[in-house]
DNA sequence: TCGATCATGTAACAGGTTACATGATTTT
DNA sequence: AAAATCATGTAACCTGTTACATGATCGA
């Protein structure tokens, strides 16, 4: 049920082509919500259907013509109940966790690399992040209450990361005292 | 595929029933890995067809049988193989950030509850993290491997709490800069 | 010439949620 | 008297992943 929430709130920024909208997933909505371009594809055919957005076919040529989706009353409807209602945390599920909880079984070096690779990924993660603050959320000027929120929504992301890394630090500070013997 | 290897993680430490089971992954599992009593008892049934783990049947009065499961070697060597091979990181998924998103279509008073809900939420698990951590990883002689891996599991829910928390203080904030209308 | 980018989709399958079902015992 | 705890499950449904499909253009 959140993914065309999560679609619409995109919408509601700017009409986007399902293709757009699968790189902004990817990209300034990574800390926020995650789709694949199949799942966005037939939830933007879905949310046509019930009249929640509006299509402008434009054509190409060598390419399939751009289908682009522009959220229209009802769907801002839609959005604005939604946003306003409390839902659950969502559950946790996290197999490099899986696998300290089976510490015994560990491969050591192995795991060490699987700790490097995550630690570039966040890294990565938290560099992007930050240059889009710098980028969008630094003026000195008052922002509107929408960007102010967005903001938030970003720092979550980056405030997430750093704590990631920290804790990464505590796992191979561990790893380094037990390859040690301490 | 990662709930089996969570479930035989689960019973790597100890023999334990479908209802066991449960209780753990809302308890001492809740920030690695999340499962419906559901989901359980049906990927225990298929874990024990396949020969991953053996059961034992203890007869009660008034209640059902309890089954008592037990990982075996099979088991053992399945759980070890996946441990050591690396895994992509789950997608974030969070409706909380969406609704920030969406910023300008907020109500204030309810983000405000829904925020305070939260952080009672946080501070909750936070508090239940810490006090694991006090009773079982804070033994002042050498911890064997394993659970010195079990504990850096733990010390994710605790450092990942407390940015939460850091975090909702940014957003607090910023409301209250708006209320105030700064 | 090979892989990446642009641009859309269908279909099968796996994983997870919600609703339903039973029933004794213990706690409030 | 009602609600929570103990203890197991089935079934329908919704969500998300993986595999498959097409085809032009552009940069290395």
């Amino acid at each position: 049920m959140a993914l065309r929430f999560a679609l619409l709130a995109a919408l509601y920024e700017e009409p986007l082509t399902g293709y757009d909208l699968t790189l902004k997933f990817k990209t300034r909505l990574a800390n926020v919500w995650n789709a694949s371009h199949q799942q966005i594809y037939k939830e933007l055919g879905k949310l046509h259907e019930e009249g929640l957005v509006s299509v402008e076919d434009i054509p190409q040529q060598g390419k399939p013509d751009k289908r682009l989706y522009r959220i229209n009353e009802t769907g801002e409807a839609a959005l604005s109940d939604w946003v306003n209602t409390a839902h659950n945390r969502p559950p946790t599920r996290d197999p490099l966790l899986v696998k300290l909880f089976a510490g015994g079984l560990l491969d050591r070096d192995k795991l060490a690399h699987e700790l490097a690779d995550t630690r570039q990924i966040w890294r990565e993660q938290l560099a992007y992040y930050r240059s889009v603050e710098a980028q969008y959320f630094t003026s000195r000027a008052e922002m509107p209450a929408h960007f102010r929120f967005q903001h938030l929504a970003l720092r979550r992301g980056i405030l997430g990361m750093e704590s990631n890394l920290q804790w990464l630090g505590e796992v191979e500070a561990m790893l380094a005292d037990l390859a040690a013997g301490v």
